[in-house]
DNA sequence: ACCTGAACACCGTTCAAGT
DNA sequence: ACCTGAACACCGTTCAAGT
């Protein structure tokens, strides 16, 4: 134990770990992920790149911690419900509006599964499959089930909302790229799908997938 | 002039397209998606740089392609079953088994939703589901939920698989995985969890998360 | 201890020049 | 048309030198 250091008083500008974390944030949102290199952030922060590898191991344990600081803040929100499947709906919903909001996050997500970021929505999740009464082995076959199911999603779901922006031209996109699948393929399932998808809303279907995997973990209790 | 123009021993034929995402493949499989670069190509195909964009667009492109590929082989050998529920399974697997062979197949899959591989997936499936007897906007629905289940499973794993090879350590990197969970929480369901983690096996986890869906899809029929 | 910023060892991609 | 390979405009990361 260290006695407590009389010091000299702080700057305010001076560098933290979690000050370059809120920086990387920041310009991953604005900029988007491609815009985040040391560089910008030195040039952001007023610092040399060595300033920033004092603070942060590395490229990757920077974006993971930026992750972790979106969700942990979206989680530290979630409420359970008196229904413990609304609570895993609205657990769910919390994180793809976390990514829609910020859709490097659903990029980031998949990279690395014991990131703290995916341990935090483990232990959510898991603690609420046990309030469904989902305990055991089952308990982590059904916690790595969802899981998976949504960080999948998210990562698609991301992905595609990067190419197609959720605009006034949306249905647009959707609709020329409807054009481009019945062009190219004569299946008639390619084609009902492709007519599906002008009219097809992220939330919702992602709302569908996590109904099912309830059913699914309900069914085989 | 003198006769015959020399050639390289790995040159004996024009450069092609498949030929370069031949050799991708080959340079992703044998040493890792970090050294897939131009100059690594340039070198194995004894060309230049400019000679690759000249069938390839860009490095993505080639990514895709090369995930195509094996993708492509693995779902031509599905054979469906006389139970469709068992198809699903079947199918489901062999992506899994191709990524689990390819660990590079499992982050690109994520990353582009409307990739070629992405989109034959999703007709194999979708093509399967019809035979459960899931139709219209249901059967968009729950190809949807099991494509991104699957896609997450995958990135998951693979990365896992990348940190944790699958040799005769890995009870031993599990249990000091696990030990490290129990040191910095006390939450009992991370416990309970950590002391699942060292039996624990992606395939059949990955085979359970398959059936919970499968389950779910049945229940609300 | 904390910070600076030049330097190192790479990248993907382009393009004038060759055959 | 197809290919070459130097050049361009970047990267993440390191490290001797400063305060």
């Amino acid at each position: 134990m260290t006695a407590p250091t009389p010091r000299s008083p702080r700057r305010s500008d001076a560098l933290t770990r979690d000050r370059i974390v809120e920086a990387a944030i920041e310009i991953l949102d604005e900029e988007g992920e491609s815009h985040l290199t040391f560089r910008a952030l030195t040039s952001r922060l007023s610092t040399g790149a060595g300033a920033l590898y004092h603070h942060v191991a590395n490229k990757d344990e920077l974006l993971a911690a930026a992750t972790d600081g979106i969700i942990g803040r979206e989680l530290a929100e979630v409420q359970d419900d008196e229904e413990p499947a609304a609570s895993i709906r609205a657990t769910s919903l919390r994180i793809f509006d976390a990514i829609d909001a910020h859709p490097w996050v659903g990029t980031q997500l998949s990279r690395e599964p014991w990131q703290p970021a995916v341990i935090q929505i483990w232990k959510v999740l898991g603690t609420q499959l046990q309030d469904i009464g989902v305990t055991g082995s089952a308990r982590s076959d059904a916690g790595s089930a969802l899981v998976n199911y949504i960080l999948g999603a998210a990562a698609q779901y991301a992905a595609g909302a990067r190419r197609i922006p959720d605009d006034g031209d949306r249905k647009a996109h959707l609709e020329a790229l409807a054009a481009e699948w019945t062009r190219q393929d004569s299946d008639p399932l390619v084609h009902e799908s492709a007519s599906l998808l002008p009219e097809h809303e992220d939330r919702a279907q992602f709302l569908v997938g996590v109904d099912i995997f309830l059913a699914g973990i309900t069914a085989r209790r």
